[in-house]
DNA sequence: AGGAAATCGGGTAATTAGGGTT
DNA sequence: GTTGTCCTAATTACCCGATTTC
């Protein structure tokens, strides 16, 4: 899987598809965390993340879309 | 159901209304309940609840709230 | 260029999951 | 069948100051 970063802050695969950059920030509203949380789990492993030049995080949102669906995400 | 993930991190339905996450504590001081009550409901599948990566669970607002307008919202 | 908001780090207190039990 | 409590380990939240972003 290789990505393309596009002038809008996008990421496009060869499919075509855009894949958004997300903040620690937005991450964080997704799942109900505190935004710390979610560099803890970029520091685990977790979840894959991008650093910008200035060490902070960016999240690809496919991959936060995947974690929500992801083996008993949702029900129990 | 399809909910949609804003960029603001909200949860959005087709009726436009906005869903934010509540912690188990939360909604058990809704309910004025054990937070180990509400993860039980969630077990049982009273309640859909989401997973962060970590397994701890979050719970939509709106279904918490149609739980508490009458039994028999969901399932039964 | 100035200000407000967000995101770093660390450190510590609070919450949660899970099992077994009442 | 459901709920509340006890326990431990793991996870998360809130505190601070400094840096980065918009």
């Amino acid at each position: 899987m290789t990505s393309i970063i596009s002038p809008d802050g996008t990421f496009s695969t060869e499919t075509g598809a855009t894949d958004r950059l997300l903040t620690p920030g937005e991450v964080a509203r997704i799942f109900g965390v505190d935004p710390k949380t979610v560099n803890r789990w970029a520091l685990t492993g977790k979840v894959p993340s991008i650093r910008t030049p200035s060490r902070q995080r960016r999240y690809l949102e496919s991959e936060v879309r995947a974690l929500l669906r992801g083996p008993g995400a949702f029900g129990a």
